[in-house]
DNA sequence: AAAATTATAGAAAACGATATCATAAAGGTT
DNA sequence: AACCTTTATGATATCGTTTTCTATAATTTT
């Protein structure tokens, strides 16, 4: 057994009192003393217990991160932000992948506040209504991330998906194109994927285009799920010149595809991808896609949540992360 | 503030120990009773705390684990296998990312001791002597994940990266090529890299191939640094046939360099991966790589170690994953 | 030199659970 | 009717800390 407060306060045959201030170092201790515990401390080899100081100071500088899938590149750089920043200042992560499946994310909520985390962060890619209802039902701070909590008063950080979904098919359609395709995320069961979905459908409004349902595929977040879409928005007699996918694997999976098929990219038809991922950056041809940053994503939930937990104010404020175009080659100009 | 069990037992009106009976299904308690707790539990909404329950039952069942990095797939993939396995078992996990920075290392594992981990996982590269020392300087079990302690008796679970190596550069052979380089990963702080390497240079060795220093580069595990280490290599008069790079972003940043510089893989020149990730299949052209179960790995390694938390038996085992040949567009024969 | 102040250190009560031991009531045995 | 079981429950010590309150010694003030 390793040795505890009692062990080193024999040790130098002083009161366990003594022995904690001279830890957390609370000035009322006579150098003498003070050097005595510090040796018997170095002698035990004793390091305080987390846990029975957790206990007492109800206080137990862990956050728990709740996330879709942290074997995605899209989550994991989410959570590594959270974990720097929380690391930086004295609070470790404890994680739970839920694949976003409904019960798991409450289980994984109740569990987290069983272990009496200081705070919570979900970075998933839908606010259910029973999860909130448990993350709510607490006093633990709670800060979303990728997600918005539009009738709540939950602080979120995120992309204005449908801004820079718009931003993007406006891009292409400066590029000359009016037959403009979509392979997105469930705008149902993902939050963002519906967004970029309203962006998507808005800029096609705004400069007259036509929406057409044949043209509109959902994949999983996958390249293999962007490869299964496209193909079938290329069985359809008439294609589109130019297809906007809502994440780069799926961008890359829908330009293996259209080679497949026979055509070229951009030559024959133009794809554009979303997160600027090295996926798009040394894809060949490289994608265009829309830059913005997850690791940043994260870091600013771990500082929104860390600020809330220190000085137990709550309050709603919204994060909007910057974002920009990267032009790549998988776009051509038919602008006439 | 929530309630305790003291409130459910003024609201049920017993003692607080039958309602610790209750809430761990401890047979002795009569029926009638055991529905008043039942009943006060739900209506104050009572939730153990699993820090005071921690502390009585010196049992956290958290698990800590100390990796490279998140954000790289190669460890990703393992901390999901360790996260699944964990808490289908009832176990949480704590992440530490280390960036492979030795006193991150210690401090890390410091700080999963203070927590009371019932055991910790090492996910990195290189196991350094004073991590070591810190690892054992407690009876918390450890399991080791992609390295081996070779000298020592801690259980490990890893690819036999030099047969790996050996088996790769054969199949290289194999197809006639006899001027072989090498991009690897940096065989000092990477235990992985020096295994590779061992077999790389057997296998030139056994088939009587020459090393040529100026054919074996050093790039950190991104497509950049394998594009950068495959410049140095193209930079050479004569250059080899093919090229063994230790992992497949590498492989992708060696193929778009030897691209770059105007070659044809595989007409002009073969290349390799490892770890057979998404980036080897999806690649054009589609690289041939080693295929081993990262997931498998962070599994295993949970398994083992909750093995050893729950029986207190510590024994030093080791656990080879399987692994194979994936053969896809970047190799061309060139035998007679 | 007595009183008041200050500097140190210790005793003990928390924190919220579990589990041992003791006790009381009910039923069974002779 | 006295005793022994069995069943159900409660009181309480404990886990390893922090912190308040108290106590003592040393110092200063008068």
């Amino acid at each position: 057994m390793s040795a505890k407060i009692k062990d080193v306060a024999r040790e130098a045959n002083v009161s366990i009192a003594t022995v904690s201030r001279v830890i957390n170092d609370i000035p009322l201790v006579n150098d003498e003393t003070k050097a005595r515990v510090l040796d018997a401390i170095k002698r035990t080899g004793y390091k305080p217990n987390a846990i029975a100081r957790s206990l007492k100071l109800q206080k137990t500088n862990t956050i728990g991160v709740i996330l879709f899938d942290i074997t995605r590149i899209y989550f994991t750089l989410g959570a590594r932000g959270v974990e720097d920043y929380a690391a930086d200042n004295g609070y470790n992560i404890i994680l739970c992948n839920t694949d976003g499946v409904k019960d798991r994310e409450k289980k994984a909520a109740e569990l987290l506040m069983q272990k009496q985390c200081d705070g919570i962060i979900f970075l998933g890619t839908l606010m259910s209504k029973s999860l909130k209802e448990t993350l709510l039902g607490t006093n633990v701070p709670v800060v979303l991330g990728l997600v918005e909590d539009e009738e709540g008063d939950l602080p979120g950080v995120y992309l204005d998906n449908e801004a820079a979904a718009y931003d993007m098919v406006k891009y292409l359609i400066e590029n000359g194109h009016k037959d403009i395709g979509i392979i997105n995320v469930d705008p149902i069961t993902a939050y963002f994927g519906k967004k970029r979905r309203v962006g998507y459908l808005k800029a096609l409004q705004d400069f007259g285009l036509e929406y057409h349902e044949e043209w509109s595929h959902v994949g999983d977040f996958t390249i293999q799920g962007g490869y299964d879409a496209m193909k079938k928005l290329l069985q359809n007699d008439k294609i589109p010149t130019a297809v906007f996918c809502t994440n780069d694997d799926m961008a890359l999976g829908a330009l293996r595809c259209a080679e497949k098929m026979g055509m070229n990219v951009p030559e024959d038809i133009s794809i554009t991808g979303f997160n600027d991922f090295s996926t798009a950056r040394w894809s060949k041809p490289a994608i265009t896609s829309l830059h913005h940053d997850m690791y940043e994503l994260g870091a600013e939930c771990a500082k929104i949540l860390i600020e809330e937990i220190q000085t137990g104010k709550h309050e709603k404020r919204d994060y909007k992360l910057d974002y920009y175009i990267v032009k790549r080659e998988s776009v051509k100009d038919i602008g006439k």
